[in-house]
RNA sequence: GGAGAGCUGGCUGAGUGGUCGAAAGCACUUCCCUGCUAAGGAAGCAUACGGGGUAAACCUGUAUCGAGGGUUCGAAUCCCUCGCUCUCCGCCA
């Protein structure tokens, strides 16, 4: 949520700063709704003032013996009046609110203006794409023998699921637990393990809720109408930890990180990569958040992309970072980084990693503030980065690691975590 | 799933219809006293949103005692619904 105050002070910059980004805001509205706002609230705490005023005095006159029908009277006009000016006042401010919710965060100074990824900002390519002396294979066909089994995943569930199984199986456990070793023991993330199935309020906090419902699995306890839903990344949980809180100076910034799995119901990609386990409604991701001072956020953001770099570098696969432009960013960021994975066979890069700074937004909808040297409560800025998604990098893993005959070799880094098998084999 | 107890400020904890945004203690801040330390004394110390003030200081109003609704001129206090915590029983990985 961004802050009121700025629409009320600056609405013409913020005005021009969200249309960089495509969101058209409705000014003429909120100016409305402000003015509106401001009248009723000055006349009902007015009514408040006078109810509790008499209120008190029929208290004292009570007890004095003395006469109070005709503070009654003139209490309960009052009351009449309140009541009425009250109901409008209060659905005026669930409107501003709903008008709030609905504004995304305000890009950085720094970020590339555009409306489509199109525009987005390749900052650096990194690594060696392998040169291969055979025609290479994408993973689904690498994959089938090798224990990817796609129409298993249609039958127990639907479009989009994916069952692994076997050695490949394996790859993919043991890439989750390198990545959040790393991101724990390197980079001193806490691990966490958290629910997946959230309330409202959390997937309010974060900003997927009211606006973006269609994205989400929802689901219900048996017969209870209380919906829970499905995190659709480990930002959910994690950011939520600081909601409704203060937290002291000492503990920032407070660095979390968990393996999760993550839910999206892709409404809206329609016939987008339907082949292969790059989109998938399910899928395991190493989440890092960190919560920070506000003067050291983007500090923190370079920080966090180094973070999830290190994986790729461990994993020797060739990747680039890119600068999303601001029409490409999510509804919360103010900057986002992406980095993307060479992937051989579509001859392209692939995002496996997004890191974006969302300053005061999420923690505005958190109420997610630390008690400052002057003693006053500040919100915090809150980061949220993937280090990294497990299924995507698997993918990469098939691909880039490749041999003649359809095996595919275990990068060094995991062999370990792999209890020595350094070829996953498949059968002919 | 059954039975019971509870939820008050940063923490502990009093308060069962009015003068209560809330006693007291702890913690914290400033000051005083004492050669440091310890002890003692005084004052201050919740949050959000309005109004005033050029702004800060400050003044002032409203709301908030788990959440929402109700009763009442008036609710932390009474009633209803919900959430959460704890104890006991049952069930379960």
């Amino acid at each position: 949520m961004i802050d009121i105050n700025l629409l009320r002070n600056n609405i013409d910059e913020v005005e021009s700063r969200l249309n960089s980004r495509g969101f058209k805001i409705d000014k003429k509205s909120f100016i409305d709704f402000e003015n509106e706002r401001k009248n009723l609230q000055i006349r009902v705490q007015e009514l408040q003032e006078s109810r509790n005023d008499l209120s008190k005095k029929i208290g004292t006159e009570k007890s004095k013996g003395n006469n109070v029908s005709e503070y009654m009277k003139s209490v309960g006009q009052t009351n009449d009046l309140l009541k009425e000016q009250n109901s409008a006042l209060e659905l005026l401010q669930s409107k501003i609110q709903e008008f709030l919710l609905d504004i995304p965060n305000l890009p950085h100074e720094s970020v590339p203006i555009g409306l489509s990824e199109n525009e987005n900002e390749v900052l650096r390519v990194e690594g060696e794409k392998k040169e291969f002396s055979f025609k290479v294979k994408d993973h689904v066909d690498l994959g089938e023998r090798l224990g990817l089994d796609f129409d298993l995943g249609v039958k127990l569930s639907g479009a989009r699921f994916t069952t692994i199984r076997s050695s490949l199986a394996r790859l993919h456990r043991s890439l989750g637990q390198f990545m959040l070793d790393i991101q724990t023991q390197e980079h001193g993330y806490e691990e966490c393990y958290t629910p997946y199935l959230v309330n409202f309020e959390s997937l309010k906090g974060t900003g997927q809720l009211p606006k973006f419902e269609e994205d989400l699995f929802i689901t219900k306890k048996g017969g209870s109408e209380d919906k829970l839903y499905l995190i659709p990344t480990g930002e959910v949980p994690l950011t939520n930890f600081v909601r409704d809180s203060i937290v002291d100076l000492t503990e920032l910034p407070i660095k979390l990180t968990a393996l999760t799995p993550c839910f999206r119901s892709e409404a809206g990609s329609y016939g987008k990569d339907t082949r292969g386990m790059i989109r998938q409604h399910q899928f395991d991701k190493v989440e890092l958040v960190q919560i920070c001072h506000p003067n050291e956020s983007y500090d923190v953001l370079d920080k966090m992309l180094s973070h999830a770099e290190l994986i790729l570098k461990k994993l020797d696969l060739p990747y680039r970072v890119m600068s999303l432009c601001s029409g490409d960013m999510g509804f919360g960021a103010t900057k986002t980084f992406d980095i993307e994975v060479w992937m051989p066979s579509q001859g392209c890069y692939r995002e496996v990693s997004s890191i974006s700074n969302c300053e005061d937004f999420q923690a505005r909808r958190l109420k997610a503030r630390f008690k400052d040297s002057d003693k006053k409560n500040k919100l915090l800025h809150t980061l949220n980065g993937s280090g990294i998604a497990v299924g995507r990098a698997m993918v990469a893993i098939i691909e880039n690691y490749q041999l003649k005959n359809g095996d595919i070799k275990v990068p060094e880094a995991l062999v370990s975590y792999m209890n020595g098998v350094d070829v996953i084999q498949g059968k002919n």
